[in-house]
DNA sequence: GCGTAACCCTACGCACGAGTAGGTATGCTC
DNA sequence: GAGCATACCTACTCGTGCGTAGGGTTACGC
């Protein structure tokens, strides 16, 4: 039932999709709806953590925080394209419909700062473990720009059913682990004085 | 009155937002807005429009194409940002909202795309220079890489009323150029034979 | 066979908001 | 000053969709 929720949200939006549609597409009648998972903000907010959850245990999951930083990153972010590949209507609501909507946006940024925040101790591990230190909020943005950079590939992978899951993942630490690495290396970049 | 309706929008998302609302924020009355403006959808677009061509401009006018790629790269950044800490209830209309209601994510995804293959060529160029080539395909992923990443840092910016603009496109230049550079020099990273 | 309880449906009330009809004030022409 | 146009408003209609009331059906106990 949830699924066929998250399929209408997914391709209608909160306020676009009817209470109608998302019971015709489950097989059963409104009021069933109502009973079993009450008003459509409910609804919405159960599709949002079930999603959210699923994604964050098959990342967890995947990246044991035993193993140094570099393989974390490649197994997390494997991880995650196979979810978003695996699981695109899921993918696109909490992406793209959960971000906009006032009640439902701190819930999502709630979610995402724990996956910023586990980018940023990565960081900050593999930083410590070269004897460097950088800036606390310098990190969480480099931390951000990673994520980000992660959801807007994925979001490419929702829109390409063709693409491999896998490659993608590739191709994300190609720019994001060279770039940090660099960074880990005490190498920046300072802006021309003009 | 494309302010009010910029700002309305971007706080309530589309479809919670009431042209009565925006009508009173404008100062003037609900027939005035259909009167100069239109159906709700098309005051929509012409938010949009309004909003995304003063940022193309903004960028545009940053990043003449005569400049070395990193030049480039920089002064446009540094114009986005620049421009996202300025209109920030602007950016909050191109990137949360309209992503999500169907009838204005092709028209957002055209404008994106426009930004990608701006950036893809850029590195294309680069590359060109350095002797190296890369697949097409390649060159858009990352570039699209970039492209989140700088909009997702633009999010955190448009949620950080003090943070400064200027630092914050450093920042991202840390982290994109490092990588791509990289890149550029034929450094690449493989996964792991596991 | 009749009460009753669990289950699910059709069909509605009601609120909200997009878009409009019709009226009022202000200024301009002759 | 009468006629007219412009600019704007208040107050309405009407569609849509959330949430629910009340009724039908099946299965079981007695």
């Amino acid at each position: 039932m949830l699924d066929a929720a998250v399929k209408v949200f997914s391709r209608r939006g909160f306020h676009a999709a009817s209470m109608d549609e998302i019971a015709e597409d489950a097989g059963i009648s409104k009021p069933m709806v109502y009973a079993y998972l009450g008003t459509k903000e409910e609804l919405f907010v159960a599709c949002l953590h079930r999603e959210g959850t699923r994604m964050m245990q098959a990342i967890a999951g995947a990246a044991a925080p035993d193993l140094p930083a570099d393989e974390r990153l490649w197994r997390g972010l494997r991880a995650f394209f196979g979810f978003v590949g695996a699981h695109r209507d899921g993918w696109a609501v909490l992406y793209r419909q959960a971000r906009g909507e006032q009640p439902f946006a701190g819930e999502l940024a709630t979610m995402r700062a724990r996956l910023v925040e586990v980018v940023a101790g990565m960081l900050d591990h593999a930083l410590r473990a070269e004897g460097r230190e950088i800036a606390a909020i310098d990190l969480e943005v480099v931390a951000y720009a990673l994520v980000g950079a992660t959801e807007s590939l994925a979001d490419w992978l929702a829109d390409h059913p063709d693409a491999d899951p896998e490659k993608t993942a590739t191709r994300m630490m190609n720019v994001a682990w060279l770039g940090a690495a660099q960074l880990l290396h005490g190498v920046t970049w300072r802006p021309p004085a003009d």
